[in-house]
DNA sequence: TATGAATGAGGGTTCATTCAT
DNA sequence: AATGAATGAACCCTCATTCAT
């Protein structure tokens, strides 16, 4: 029990740094989040910090890990799963604003420090990177072998697109620290990515 | 003369430093681009950076102002011009990838360190991504009035997912350092994304 | 009974400790090796290390009166004895080089962080090293005495080239981690370090 | 001029700081001497130390090697030159008394930091040690094919006594701060030492 | 203009020591 | 006795900025 409950507590610990940690690094970027802010933000001391992260850089990496194993994840749960494209392109689409909604300081640091950062760039989070492009672009390419999107583009390109359409979303509303007010914006927003970019936005003339 | 040309050097010497100053920040991002890089860089001694710009900030906000100018002098061509929206938006995106043939940092510097980058951003700097966008909107705007583009998605959603393609495509070839390779790939990169914006990525059943 | 197998305990675990803080003493210097590695290489929680000992001070200091207690015993055991000079001067010889053996880092930590360093010298450390110069001397002194040893060099003089023999055959041993290879090779470093101090060095004409 | 002049003054400086690290090495050890003490000993501010030196352990290495460049050109000076071994050894002797004389923090440093300390010994730096102890046993080699010291003991043994009379002389007179009062106390070390090293401290029956 | 020496405020990290359990 | 979480004072090093020349 001892042994458990201690185990806990030190996960708990972990936890209370890992989010302090999450919401300085969203408000200040990583490279001025000193280590200090994080410890004062957790209510710790200094040094704890070093007794739960080696460094400053895997305390980066840890919640990088954490960001990007939910989202394969749901990436191996929607390949995998019984959908057609439109679906699985709209569970995707889900997941981004539905964590925007539950870990905003989680999609911001995506959005700000990872997704567009060559800066803090090493080969193995590119590769994270690469791996989610190409994870994405299967679904598209698969909704394409079916026929149920256009061929006449590379699936590359659309997957461009579309991740382009769900990124800028979320980064105007971390850019403008905007919240999700409520399932109907989220519902607006999510239906309006996937109509603009599966019918486009040209009026029909039938229309 | 004599005064006339000492201005055309210091203009000259300045040039120099602001080019040194894109590759570096462009190669290390504005927080590990030091003052030092830069001078040795522009092949002069760091002391001499501060002749000409006040200090570190002033010398990024060169750079930023120079980004927004071109921008926003395009844009009230492209605004004032009597073109439809097809052709407007096709001159945006022609403007984003020419400039990333011509002048790759800057473009590097205005996706990873600008569009993203809440680290960076004081209110001013976020007063002109908001202008950015406004500028954009109108165009989108004005295709809806004039019944070019579908009304049933507001004009800023319209907004995100155009500019979210672009600056997609471009984040993606910043990323990893690619080269847009002649005309021909420029061309059917702009075409995609002109597209599927207009048109949809959804296969045509009569197709 | 049980306060004295309590006691007994007490006594093993600081012994414990206490050979933990040798090797690590020796392998890293004092000042590398932390508390954490001696409680690490003696199996316990470093909490404990204080139970034992009130701080690092303190058990460097364990470590150094353990040393002298054994080098002053025996030279008061040589001095008290009845031998010559010659046979003295080979008892502090083995002395040394036993000791080596059986307890190399004693020696090693002697050698690197006693008898050379400075660093680690307190006033009441030195003390302990000038008692043992002068017991040394006092044995030297003796044998002039006795007319055994040549009296036109001052005793303190040719106690330094006495010790000073002995502590550089063990220093490049400690350096190279040299191993004494059985008794023989013992012996014969003994009988050198005792001929060339009595005899010299030099090739007698009669030889 | 400008340019030459500017170099000396850079010159002076280094060796101001260099001067500045002896001092406090000398005093504190090198574990303990901090760069803020060494610019604080120096007169200037504490970055300027990194000016010259591009950290801690560059600077020792400067001291190092200032240390062994003189011993290793002195031991070739002896080597080259036409002397029997007493004159040889007595011109090593001589060389490390006067330079206590001339920088005893030198010596101090080269007697408590490099001589025996394990714990500041990376491999190349235990090379210069062991070619240091190579060159002095060449010496002591040559003597004995010359048919001028004894060869019933190893080379290398003879070559530990003498060292090691040398560095304990040194190592007292650093241990206790001693000054050499004038030439004749030198001398008198001088003497003694090669005399016990080469006619040993046994009195001799025909005296 | 131009140089680069000089300054010093940080910020990351270490580790002896204390303390609650 | 025993654990290891918690503390915080040091200390190394960086780098924007200033300044004498």
């Amino acid at each position: 029990m001892k042994k458990s409950s201690a185990a806990i507590k030190k996960r708990d610990k972990e936890a209370l740094i890992f989010r302090a940690a999450l919401r300085m690094i969203k408000e200040k970027g990583f490279h001025k989040a000193r280590m200090s802010d994080i410890a004062r933000e957790a209510g710790i001391s200094y040094g704890l910090v070093y007794h739960y992260f080696n460094n400053k850089e895997d305390l980066f990496d840890a919640i990088l890990n954490r960001w990007w194993d939910g989202l394969f994840r749901l990436l191996a749960d929607v390949s995998e799963g019984d959908y057609d494209v439109h679906q699985k392109l709209s569970h995707i689409i889900d997941y981004f604003l539905d964590t925007y909604q539950s870990e905003p300081e989680m999609v911001n640091i995506f959005i700000t420090e990872i997704s567009r950062s060559t800066t803090n760039l090493t080969s193995y989070r590119l590769d994270y990177f690469k791996k989610f492009m190409a994870l994405t672009e299967a679904v598209i390419a698969e909704g394409q072998k079916r026929n149920l999107l256009r061929t006449d583009i590379k699936a590359r390109y659309l997957t461009y697109m579309f991740l382009g359409a769900v990124e800028t979303f979320l980064s105007t509303m971390v850019l403008v620290d905007q919240k999700i007010k409520g399932g109907t914006q989220k519902e607006r927003i999510a239906k309006s990515i996937l109509e603009v970019f599966l019918n486009g936005a040209k009026k029909q003339k039938t229309n």
